[in-house]
DNA sequence: CTGAAAGCGCTTACAG
DNA sequence: CTGAAAGCGCTTACAG
């Protein structure tokens, strides 16, 4: 900054203002401030950004802490853009810290982003239902924080598996499907496994059927599972159901092999729903699938972690956020 | 910092040699030591990165810039993973921004860690073949790269598409099959798309076999697609492959369920393997997959990145990175 | 409209 | 073994 100022025969304060003030102008001619432009230009001046959050107090980067456990991590496309989107508006930056399940048991592997003040806020996403030790840490750290994908008393926002999986429920229910099953699944640490089974007995109950939750075999192999599944397309045509609401997107192609395996047709013989991370497709038709709403959830997370930074005291109610409809093409009327 | 230098009685120096000192001990006593933990603790002292960046002219980060663009996106995880572990070991941090690709051609929206002076080098994943915006920002701003997922002439690391697809084909050779087909698949802008072909065309022609590319359709629609598989499914049994390569998996799950549906078992009448960045499985077995490397991929780029910002002029050669052998359930020896 | 000065929170050589 | 001082590169209020 000295140098440009040097080149461009101004004040070192003078280039700050040009090339980093905060107001427009700030009074400065234009023929200054295109003299000034042209000598960083020339020099290949790059702010030093260490510097300039000491003395302004905020560094202009938000936190994402984002877990490495899988099958949760597969969560991060989505998450990044809408908070990534979210940001820009208000000229800030995404930062995203991996976070190994080791980390939070080993001081030196910590975040760096809670460990040291290099940024105005953190968003975690970790998606097991109860991380005490990650809780502690940053309790101690005093950051401001919002927990996605997790549903906790306060400051957090996750997809509305329960309501997403009640208005699937509905759809079938709409369409004529009586007898609708629902595969069980997820992992027992997240909050989706309970609520998303929940949201599918309320519909059933509150059409006045009885819900079909396909459990067992949870624990087993992938061998075992699809066993399951193909008994369950190999019931007599009256017991056998005609649409199946799956938790996961993979249970859902394994019903559509199951199906294929015996001659039955998707969507003509069998619905199949699952919620999905990203679109899935086998012979060449979608599933028809549950977007998860991880934009929404990112933007939103930005959004509650500003206002968290301007109070940090104030506990701000979790948010859900609804999924779209589901769109694809294995869900139709129930055969006759 | 100082308000912990007065707590524990003693120079603020002091406080910064014991708890950021580069020189473990430093010449401060174990009675000293133990009182300024524990008023750091007490305090909830956090260094402030920025500060310290300044002081010592390292930040202790390495950039990663992540294209958004799909499907490349999927990459993350093995790349991040790769390169957090790799950095653990040089007490270095990761650090991911976004990089969208309107990001490239606006200003504001340029990544910070090009436009300001924070982390000490830049691991790019892009994706595409060329993105001259992109060379031209970074070679402007005089940052040590290192490029990830792209072959080039130089400072760059990426899977060894090329030899993983020789390899597999040799794989399915020794089994026994002579009738390959390898369903062409991937983006025009990624080098992978031509080196796959060119890696079974190699062995094919190695072993003397005429090499089958299924083209065409790559314009088309997912159901147009679907029907070119079937039409190869349902071709006579002597002319139907015994054996196919895939570049991307879903193709392979289209053909497992174009054989499902017109009764042919996988693996004991079609064998398939796909590249694949996550396990696959249907009918509970899983896809025959060519893991790819990225964790290598990410750690290696970390290295090769570390000889690069201590000799930013030194120019890299490109580095491939070898797959592993194929694993998985789907193939076997052709049928008799 | 432009310049001089203070100070953000650290690290590091050096003096005691 | 401990302390005093300089200075990293900025921003911001203030003086001219």
């Amino acid at each position: 900054m000295r140098d440009v100022a040097e080149l461009s025969g101004v004040n070192q304060a003078s280039v700050s203002v040009v090339l980093n003030g905060a107001r427009s102008g700030g009074g400065v001619s234009e023929a200054t401030r295109a003299r000034i432009v042209q000598a960083a230009q020339e020099l290949g001046y790059r702010r030093n950004s260490g510097a300039a959050n000491m003395k302004s107090g905020r560094s202009g980067w938000l936190s994402l802490l984002l877990a490495y456990n899988e099958p949760l991590s597969a969560l991060n496309d989505g998450l990044m853009q809408g908070a990534g989107k979210e940001m820009v508006q208000h000229n800030l930056h995404l930062h995203v810290e991996g976070l190994s399940v080791e980390s939070l048991y080993d001081e030196a592997l910590w975040p760096r982003a809670l460990r040291e003040w290099m940024s105005d806020g953190i968003i975690v996403s970790y998606g097991k239902r109860d991380v005490p030790e990650l809780e502690a840490l940053i309790q101690r750290h005093r950051v401001p924080v919002i927990w996605t994908n997790a549903r906790r008393e306060a400051d957090c926002i996750y997809p509305d598996d329960e309501g997403g999986f009640f208005a699937a429920t509905q759809e079938l229910l709409a369409l004529g499907h009586q007898r609708i099953a629902y595969m069980f699944g997820g992992s027992a640490e997240h909050y989706s496994t309970e609520d998303r089974r929940a949201g599918y007995e309320r519909a059933m109950r509150d059409a006045g059927y009885m819900p079909d939750v396909i459990h067992g075999a949870e624990q087993g192999s992938e061998e075992e599972r699809y066993q399951l599944i193909r008994s369950i397309i190999k019931r007599p045509a009256a017991q056998r159901p005609t649409a199946v609401l799956c938790y996961s997107d993979e249970d859902a192609l394994n019903f559509w092999s199951a199906a294929l395996e015996v001659g039955l047709r998707v969507p003509q013989d069998l619905s199949l729903i699952a919620s999905v991370s990203r679109p899935k497709s086998l012979q060449g038709k979608r599933l028809s699938g549950l977007q998860l709403p991880f934009e929404q959830v990112g933007a939103g997370a930005v959004r509650l972690l500003l206002q968290k930074i301007e109070e940090p005291q104030r506990s701000l109610p979790p948010q859900a956020v609804a999924f779209e409809a589901s769109q694809g093409d294995t869900h139709t009327q129930p055969p006759r």
